[in-house]
RNA sequence: CGGCCCGUAGCUCAGCUGGUUAGAGCGGGGCUCUUAUAAAGCUCAGGUCGUGGGUUCAAGUCCCACCGGGCCGACCA
């Protein structure tokens, strides 16, 4: 009986991974791992939940790759790791995907179709590919609790998000206020940032007027102030024009008057002028202007020149039209300057009624009209096209509107210092995202607008008197006199009304909130905190380690901080690791549009998930990103692991074959060979590495660190120690190597799960005890004992030595194979051990060292001279080779035994006849029968194949043995 | 327009806190070893380390500017 299960000769990964994950399956090892920790220190992780109305994507294997690993990693360090998944449900996306279905294109046609009826199939939709998500989860590997999934739709999430805003609230900061939100006219909405964040939301070299206006001076109509805007129709809603103190202005005479800008702007004039005087715009403060139209109503304060932080001459002329209702900067001045703002354009972007001249007219439609009219009377002062960069609908094309909508806040702006302190806390990968993107995001916060004006969503739970504007923030169902059964979604909430003080009725008002608002609750919402497991969520809060793409930094990284640190003064996250983003082989970025997109399931399909898993650890630093083909998957990754599958095949091979007991205790390691001592103190320093790394959140550290591991273990440990896996009896060399496979086996667990068991098991199937899986191991322990830094120096320096000698052989034209009596290495003291490994590797006969002397680098020099013995020698292993290669070609397996008939020219035949033994020996072979040059084969040998060895012919007939052989490895000597 | 990342051999990328002749894989040319065999190794490419400054005894590695590519943002949370 074999002691290891013979390996098949090509592995399929792809097929392999498809048997663990079903005996996974069978033997609940991801249960089992759960259950053997269930009393450790746990190790918190928090899904960041993905909406599954849509198709996974390879992005999506990158993130849960990362996920993974240090999961799996903590988990073998002894950590308790629970990995709950959950979904996000809510939101314009889910709504979006069903307007689509239904064929719905405005608000007012989802009224129409009935609120109850839409969100019941929002519903229904958001779980719509939650199949094909849990099976790509599965089958990369990824171990991820999604029986007890949380959804943010369940009412129990819905109450925390609702606790959590009273306490917001309650705080003062959650407030209503009348805010500038770019707006879609056709749609009647205003968009959330996400949306603008669709391609081809923004569109460049879009094409605008750029008009230039004379307001005229109250106190002197030949002198105007100009002013440029590149949105005619917020003209009539003008209110007044605004300068920065500090920058200089001139006034100019042109012909008949006078005009007043910015110094740094006077290329917008046409036509030769004369600076008459000028000033800081501080002077200009005050000044009274003539109002362009006469619609809006008089105010004290309107139609005045004010100063701004906000102006600039980069563009323009340095002074800016303002028209409150319609930018940021200009509503926030004019609530500055206390004046009454009032819209001139209705929701559906036509002019109102009372902005007689152009009522009814659509904004962008009206701007000709617009520049028609200041041109007739004289206050057109100059008019373009520009083209800049401009955003629209990206579902309806509709330009969009900046448009001043009521809206709920919260007041993000009061824990600014906060969140800058508990952000500098947290350890990111890469570690510049901190200050840098995340960083630059919180010193720039602005205040989060909560509400949509949507269906799909969580209620905003806030409750105003119809009577006397009251306002409450109701915090949980109990309060509304509701239980746990209700759906506390639209249109059903709306209906719940409460009793005032006043003796009036208090109705919901009519938002919802921003998804991400829920995403952000999911450290207590998903435990239905506080109303349940407060012992829970207070032990799991913060996570100690979170993962996300690097779309996520201004999404859920930082609703999660914003949210923790408003209710509890505490990160949300100790770590986090951001991988960049995937683009396909040319560097682009996958987009439906393009028609580049990888589908993952045939990417899995050609190199596996292992292959793909490791690729996405080693292929370049977190940070930077993924060019994504499955040829390049397949020339690193999945090359990389066929190797280290050959190197356990070529392990389980021979110690079939010497039949080696692996429950024999190995000699001790000092005693072993120096070639098993320097493999296991490079394993040492590997597992060094590695968990430095690992600890660091340093995946690809860790990855390459194993790689050069698994490259020195199959190249050069196999190659030198390859006659003691064929001929010794002490089993070191299998000792080292299975120590050295079991271990890698278990540095590659967290990180390509199913080829790391698939060795495992392998590897400890002939061992005492249960062996059940590697990912219920421990981790690897460092070793200090076994490092041996001397001896890894002495190593490389000897690999660099023996390819020194292999270049001089290539010059001097003599082939390794033809031995050598000696090498002389000059400026090295080598021990007799690693003597003997160099001479057998460069094939001399002794390794002479010449003591070090004045120089610091060694060399070798070899003596070409041949002696008869060593000519003949050489052309034995040329033999021995050219045999092997026939046997090879006869399909003999290593062990079996073959007769070999041998015709040649004498001096061949004589060395064959020396090394006679050596040649039945290596080559398996029971007779050895030489026959004259020109005889026929004898009887039941195939027909001879002809050869050349150094130059020499000579014709091989090989036949397998007839007799059974007797059964252990054929040993020499 | 702003922020961030990247720009190292034909291609894909490593190069930690600055220090001897700048590395790997792939492709291509040449060769070698070998029943781990549709495996492996060696060798060749003579790379202005994007450009120009600066700091330093010393810079691919730090600082500044610029050029090129990518991502994100662009009044929004």
């Amino acid at each position: 009986m074999p002691v290891f299960e013979p390996l098949p000769a090509h592995v399929r990964f792809p097929e392999l991974e498809e048997n663990v994950l079903a005996r996974w399956g069978r033997e609940r090892i991801f249960e089992r791992s759960l259950e053997q920790r269930k009393d450790a220190r746990p190790f918190v992780f928090y899904e960041g939940p993905p909406t599954a109305n849509g198709l996974p994507g390879v992005h999506h294997i990158l993130a849960r790759s990362f996920k993974d690993c240090f999961l799996r990693y903590q988990q073998m360090l002894g950590r308790r790791v629970e990995r709950r998944g959950g979904w996000d449900t809510h939101g314009l996306p889910v709504e979006l995907e069903v307007e689509r279905s239904l064929k719905l294109r405005s608000k007012q046609e989802i009224e129409e179709f009935g609120v109850e009826e839409f969100n019941r199939l929002c519903r229904a939709s958001v779980m719509e590919y939650i199949d094909e998500w849990e099976r790509l989860t599965g089958r990369i590997g990824f171990w991820l609790d999604m029986e007890h999934a949380y959804r943010t739709y369940d009412p129990s999430y819905i109450e925390s998000v609702w606790w959590s805003l009273q306490q917001i609230h309650q705080r003062g900061w959650l407030y209503r206020g009348y805010r500038v939100a770019p707006y879609c006219p056709r749609c009647q909405t205003s968009l959330s940032s996400h949306e603008l964040g669709q391609p081809g939301a923004y569109r460049d070299n879009t094409p605008d007027p750029g008009v230039t206006v004379r307001f005229r001076l109250i106190e002197d109509p030949g002198t105007s102030l100009l002013a440029w805007t590149t949105t005619p129709w917020t003209l009539p809603g003008n209110l007044a024009l605004a300068v920065g103190a500090e920058i200089p202005y001139v006034r100019v005479r042109q012909g008949d008057e006078r005009l007043i800008l910015a110094r740094g702007r006077l290329d917008v004039l046409d036509g030769a002028y004369e600076i008459e005087a000028e000033f800081p715009g501080s002077e200009l403060v005050g000044l009274s202007y003539q109002r362009l139209f006469p619609y809006l109503s008089e105010q004290d304060r309107a139609w005045k020149v004010a100063a701004a932080d906000f102006v600039s001459t980069e563009e323009g002329t340095g002074i800016v039209h303002t028209a409150g209702a319609y930018g940021e900067d200009d509503l926030r001045l004019c609530q500055e300057l206390g004046l009454e703002v009032r819209h001139t354009v209705g929701l559906d972007g036509r002019f109102l009624p009372f902005v007689e001249e152009f009522a009814g007219l659509f904004v962008k439609s009206a701007d000709p009209v617009i520049s028609d009219d200041l041109r007739r009377r004289g206050l057109l002062y100059r008019e373009e096209t520009i083209l800049h960069t401009y955003p629209f609908c990206w579902r309806c094309e509709t330009p969009l509107l900046y448009y001043a909508l009521d809206s709920w806040f919260i007041r993000t702006t009061a824990v600014k210092e906060a969140l800058l302190r508990h952000n500098a806390s947290v350890g990111w990968v890469p570690s510049h995202i901190r200050d840098g993107r995340m960083g630059n995001w919180l010193e720039s916060l602005q205040d989060w607008n909560l509400s949509r004006a949507r269906y799909w969503g969580t209620p905003l739970p806030v409750w105003v008197c119809q009577s006397c504007q009251q306002e409450r923030c109701v915090g949980s169902f109990a309060e509304l006199g509701l239980g746990q059964d209700i759906d506390p979604h639209k249109p059903f909430i709306d209906g719940v009304t409460l009793a005032c003080e006043c003796g009036g009725v208090m109705r919901r008002v009519p938002e919802v909130i921003d998804c991400w608002y829920d995403s952000g609750a999911m450290p207590f919402a998903q435990w239905h905190y506080p109303f349940e497991n407060q012992e829970r969520f207070q032990e799991e809060h913060p996570a100690d380690y979170i993962s996300e793409a690097l779309d996520q930094t201004r999404g859920w990284f930082y609703t999660l901080l914003a949210e923790s640190v408003m209710l509890f003064d505490q990160p949300a996250y100790r770590n986090v690791v951001v991988p960049s983003l995937v683009v396909d082989d040319k560097g682009r970025k996958m987009s439906k549009s393009r028609g580049n997109v990888i589908d993952p399931w045939e990417l899995l399909g050609e190199t596996g998930a292992d292959a793909l898993r490791w690729w996405f650890y080693t292929t370049v630093t977190v940070g930077q990103e993924y060019r994504i083909s499955a040829q390049r998957v397949a020339e690193s990754a999945l090359k990389f692991l066929n190797v280290l599958w050959n190197t356990q095949s070529f392990l389980v091979t021979y110690a079939n074959l010497a039949k080696w007991d692996p429950s024999q205790t190995p000699p001790d390691v000092s005693a072993r060979h120096v070639l098993d001592r320097w493999i296991l103190a490079r394993l040492a320093q590997t597992v060094d590495e590695v968990r430095l790394s690992l600890d660091r959140f340093d995946a690809h550290s860790a990855c390459r660190a194993i790689a050069e591991l698994v490259d020195e273990a199959s190249t050069w440990y196999l190659r030198c120690s390859r006659p003691r896996f064929r001929g010794t009896t002490d089993g070191a060399a299998f000792a080292t190597l299975h120590q050295v496979l079991l271990d890698i086996s278990r540095l590659m667990a967290p990180f390509t799960p199913f080829v790391a068991d698939a060795m495992y098991r392998e590897l400890t199937s002939p061992l005492p005890g249960s062996h059940l899986s590697v990912h219920l191991e421990m981790y690897p322990e460092p070793d200090p004992s076994r490092l041996d830094p001397e001896l890894v120096r002495d190593m490389a320096e000897l690999r660099r030595l023996a390819e020194e000698a292999r270049a001089l052989r290539e010059a001097a034209g003599v082939p390794t194979r033809q031995p050598l009596a000696r090498a002389l290495v000059e400026g090295v003291d080598m021990s007799a051990e690693l003597r003997a490994v160099l001479a057998q590797e460069i094939n001399v006969g002794e390794v002479v060292c010449q003591p070090a002397t004045e120089r610091g680098r060694s060399s070798v020099r070899l003596d070409f001279e041949l002696t008869p013995e060593l000519r003949q020698e050489g052309l034995l292993r040329g033999l021995v080779r050219q045999v092997q290669n026939l046997r090879k070609r006869s399909g003999l397996n290593p062990g079996e035994p073959a007769d070999l008939v041998l015709a040649s020219d004498p001096e061949l035949e004589e060395a064959a006849s020396a090394g006679r033994e050596l040649l039945r020996s290596q080559c398996f072979l029971d007779t050895v029968l030489t026959l004259a040059w020109d005889l026929p084969m004898p009887a039941g040998f195939p027909a001879p194949v002809e050869v050349a060895i150094q130059g020499k012919r000579a014709r091989l007939g090989l036949r397998p043995g007839i007799e059974p052989r007797g059964g252990g490895v054929h040993q020499t000597g």
